[in-house]
DNA sequence: TTTTTGATAATGTATAGACATATCTATTGG
DNA sequence: CCAATAGATATGTCTATACATTATCAAAAA
């Protein structure tokens, strides 16, 4: 596939993988030694052992002193999924991106929420508007910015611009938490992005920080029936959602 | 914290890390050369390059030849999920777990999944269950296991067995591809988890294989009231959900 | 001015050797 | 027989060096 001729080390990390994954090296089942490998490939000891490292940091193999190196067992309980900024998974699926500004306040910070985003008596900049794909509303967005951290962001237009992703750009963030979790449509919600009352809804709040400073917290709310987080996974490393 | 002397390469690698971390090194800065590591760590390049390859495997650096190395902009679309297995997850939160088994059956594969699953004329274990967190229930799962992938399956026991759990141990997948919708609760479900009629409930599809053959297919439907995804990222690696 | 060319500097890859560290095995001493 | 001990061995770390690769900058040519 790769045109490029490959570094050493990358073939041996690579055909390691491909014996572990075909099955041909099974969970458990002792991998050769470096020396081994070394005469195999005719090449140093480092050179291996770049490859088997790389292996071992990936979680994909254990390394033990005078034992040997051995095939890990996968464990389900780290799985993991990628959440995508909505914006760029939207024009990735080919269609087109649009938001729509509903609201837009800045305050001093009262509620619970506001508080622990911006601190006691922080000024925070208040938006709520709509993602738009291909025209359609697909989810609802609620976001706070702690003005302390961006004052820049007072400044801004967001009428027609993504505030997640404009703030992306603005202030790298170090820190991200997201969660995820399903709601019930209340009225807002059926007549903002046009679905019915009732209906399932994926919920998704993510606070993200800069170094010790909180940035934004947001909550996006997608239509259930025409959102879903997809990702697959592979025991060496996870790929992109498919198209 | 660590009070085992730390590898040098590992120190680098922590130390710049750290300063990523704080924003002493903000995103789109220069790092330092090897050059320079090298004379203020008093050590080879190797033992430099060897933390700024790890940390550039990571995704935290970007080294450009002849121009140096630079803080990478974090990319909100790859931010990562946990999700836990379902007992794992439970019994880390304190909760005791139990699993209940509805419906066992062993069929030829007839519908769409089956087939997808087993192939034409496979055969397939379909089982439904309900996961309990201290006694009350919080997912029902519907499995489908391949049935000439994991022959073994068909002779155990599956009353108050994790099925999920049961495979994790006897068969290690290579690949999972996960999905996470939200959807109404229907009647059954109503049933089943003791909750309103119409309540958002979290779906989580997952397939695995391993290597080329597929071996199960699952959906566990959460109590969207009582259970939500949480994942803590940073720049550098994901922690576990919180407690 | 623009383009080409070439030197330069930084990372990428690889080597051979050295010593450290953990752990398994066999031998020895009680 | 059990326990302490002494190799043996595989991985972990690190060095010093060499050459390859490539982006960048500046000088030379068009």
């Amino acid at each position: 596939m790769t045109s490029t001729v490959m570094p050493l080390h990358v073939r041996i990390r690579r055909d390691l993988e491909d014996q572990i994954r075909s099955g041909a090296l099974m969970p458990g089942q002792k991998v050769a030694f470096e020396h081994e490998l070394m005469t195999f490939y005719n090449c140093s000891r480092m050179t291996v052992n770049k490859a088997m490292s790389a292996l071992s940091a990936a979680g994909l193999i254990e390394r033990r002193k005078r034992a040997g190196t051995f095939v890990k067992l996968p464990r389900l309980d780290s799985t993991v999924i990628d959440i995508p900024d909505i914006q760029i998974d939207i024009t990735a699926r080919g269609e087109s991106y649009g938001f729509e500004l509903i609201e837009r306040r800045v305050r001093t910070a009262v509620t619970a929420k506001e508080r622990e985003l911006a601190g006691e008596d922080g000024r925070v900049l208040s938006l709520t508007g709509l993602h738009l794909a291909s025209g359609k509303p697909l989810a609802v967005e609620e976001r706070l910015i702690n003005l302390a951290a961006v004052p820049q962001a007072e400044a801004v237009d967001f009428s027609h611009l993504s505030p997640g992703h404009w703030l992306l750009e603005a202030v790298p963030w170090t820190q991200v938490e997201n969660e995820i979790s399903a709601t019930e449509a209340d009225a807002e919600l059926t007549r903002r992005l046009g679905i019915e009352k009732g209906q399932a809804c994926l919920v998704l709040d993510r606070r993200t920080w800069s170094g010790p400073e909180r940035i934004t917290t947001v909550r996006q709310t997608y239509d259930g029936t025409r959102y879903r987080l997809v990702a697959h996974f592979d025991t060496l490393r996870r790929s992109a959602p498919r198209p």
